[in-house]
RNA sequence: GGUCCCAUCGUCUAGGCUGGUCUAGGACGGCACCCUCUCAAGGUGCAGACACGGGUUCAAAUCCCGUUGGGAUCACCA
């Protein structure tokens, strides 16, 4: 009973997300989690979150923090973990040590800044600037002065990465450096805690950036000297910037709570994020659902993908326009807030804000376009744009403007449906057209030219305001 | 420079593994028209790509080789 449990942990998939804390959440590493995140789910595996913060100077708390609040806004919830690495820093003395024991590793003095101009002098003569391995042979056994540890890595025949994205990748084992397992201080190197815990975590499949295919090699020989079994490679290609660089700043927010902040709905940038890179067919939009029963490797791009903002927008307004409204509602009151309307003015719209998001969302690309949108409804006394006012209220239109409003006085009910009977059957006996009183009446009513349809404006408004706006448009028409 | 990866419209991509159905499909963006009270949304249409050169083959976007171009990586960072 107990071996068949433990065999059936054993393989089990199992997948994890490791950042390092250094910065926040960004875009490159978002995708990097969705896949991992995605391919558990599609499979039914474990998705493991592990902070690498081996590196003690530049990881702090605060971009944990951030990084799980950007995991959870995105709705990557991880089945294990957080494990920080620092939790485990004798396990992997123990196995560098163990290594040690068995020959497998030897101690070099070299320091860095030895290191450094041999280095330096190898690429100025142009040669392989890998370590030399004079320490290799020195058998230091209890090294007295600050020492590393060094694996002895394999020099001959080939390492082969069975990579699921990019096929087979062959590296000559020449090339493999003596890399450090331990440093100096006593602390573990990047490239042998993440061997140590990817073992010891079970860790079925590594699904990483690109950028970590040079490591792959490295990192072979170190679960096989372990004696751990090497897990499946999945090396995702990277998310370039317009100017096909890395993507950076100047591209834009990289972070992906600025997205959040920026208006954009979680959903919209995973689905856009599931894309780059992933195809399913011509399909452009998937329900989380979706995403999950179709992800495969087999359809995800071996080359580098530009972030296109543009299409991030589009994808972000489809998710805002076949959204619930009360969930949109929901995610836009916050924004509402924040650019200062409170709750007493979204009361004043009759409705409140499940009544905005209708005529407003074929309108809005981002929650932020919505608040903009908004404006005019939310205010008692609104702002005027004068050189709309100045072309559109005029001194021929005020009678007309007038009588309109004098009939809107006198309807009990208010809502879009007779308010459109109530202004065409008064152009048609004005003998007026649409297009000569719309404009007048929004800008009146708005104090722009630019809204959702007049009679949807006029709802949203109520009838007081909406009597209120015209005429006091039709007192500045009659000085225009 | 060494090593490794990549290469279809401006961008994201389908197709490639299992050559013919591809005079290369879809989406974003662009342009035009329609709809129309403005702006959108929506509808219709247009422009726009197999990096180049050699092979293999009756047939290549698809397979092979080379060239060119791009990228990643070469730390006691991760």
């Amino acid at each position: 009973m107990c071996l068949i449990l433990h065999e059936f942990s054993m393989s089990k998939i199992r997948v994890r997300f490791a950042p390092s804390p250094t910065g926040f959440l960004h875009i490159g590493g978002v995708r990097t989690a969705l896949f991992n995140w995605l391919f558990a789910r599609h499979v039914g595996g474990t998705f493991v979150l592990r902070i690498e913060d081996t590196d003690r100077d530049r990881s702090t708390d605060e971009a944990i923090h951030v990084i799980m609040e950007g995991m959870k806004w995105v709705g990557l919830d991880w089945d294990e973990g957080p494990i920080r690495q620092t939790d485990r820093l004798d396990v992997y003395r123990e196995k560098a040590m163990e290594l040690f024991n068995r020959g497998l590793a030897y101690w070099c003095v070299c320091t860095s800044d030895e290191l450094e101009t041999r280095r330096k002098d190898a690429q100025t003569r142009g040669e392989s600037i890998k370590y030399d391995g004079r320490c290799r042979n020195r058998g230091i056994t209890k090294p007295i002065e600050a020492a590393a540890l060094r694996f002895i890595a394999p020099q001959e025949g080939q390492t082969v990465v069975h990579d699921l994205i990019k096929g087979d990748i062959v590296f000559d084992n020449n090339v493999l450096d003596d890399l450090i397992i331990l440093r100096s201080n006593g602390y573990a190197t990047y490239n042998f805690s993440v061997v140590v815990d990817d073992a010891l975590m079970n860790i079925s499949h590594v699904i990483r950036g690109d950028d970590h295919v040079n490591n792959t090699p490295r990192q072979v020989p170190l679960f096989e000297a372990l004696g751990f079994a090497v897990p499946q490679f999945a090396h995702l290609p990277m998310i370039l910037g317009s100017d096909k660089g890395r993507l950076s700043k100047r591209h834009g927010a990289t972070s992906v709570l600025a997205y959040q902040e920026m208006g954009y709905l979680p959903e919209a940038l995973v689905n856009y994020l599931v894309r780059l890179g992933w195809s399913h067919g011509d399909q452009e939009i998937f329900s989380i659902h979706e995403m999950i029963e179709h992800f495969d490797f087999k359809h995800v791009q071996s080359s580098a993908a530009v972030f296109n903002p543009e299409k991030l927008k589009w994808v972000n307004a489809q998710y805002i326009r076949t959204k619930e409204p009360l969930q949109v509602g929901e995610a836009l009151t916050p924004f509402l807030h924040a650019a200062g309307h409170d709750e007493a003015d979204i009361a004043r719209i009759p409705g409140g804000v499940e009544a905005l998001i209708l005529p407003l969302r074929e309108r809005s690309e981002t929650l932020l376009d919505f608040v903009e949108g908004a404006a005019p409804f939310l205010v008692e006394s609104m702002t005027v744009d004068e050189a709309a006012a100045a072309k559109h209220l005029t001194a021929t239109i005020a009678p007309a403007l007038k009588e309109f409003a004098d009939l809107v006085e006198a309807e009990q009910a208010f809502t879009k449906e007779i308010l459109e009977g109530l202004l065409k059957g008064f152009i048609e006996r004005q003998g007026l057209k649409m297009g000569k009183i719309a404009q007048p009446l929004r800008v009146a009513l708005t104090g722009r030219t630019v809204s959702p349809g007049i009679y949807e404006v006029m709802a949203l408004l109520g009838k007081n305001r909406t009597l209120q706006r015209i005429r006091a448009g039709v007192e500045r028409a009659m000085k225009n």
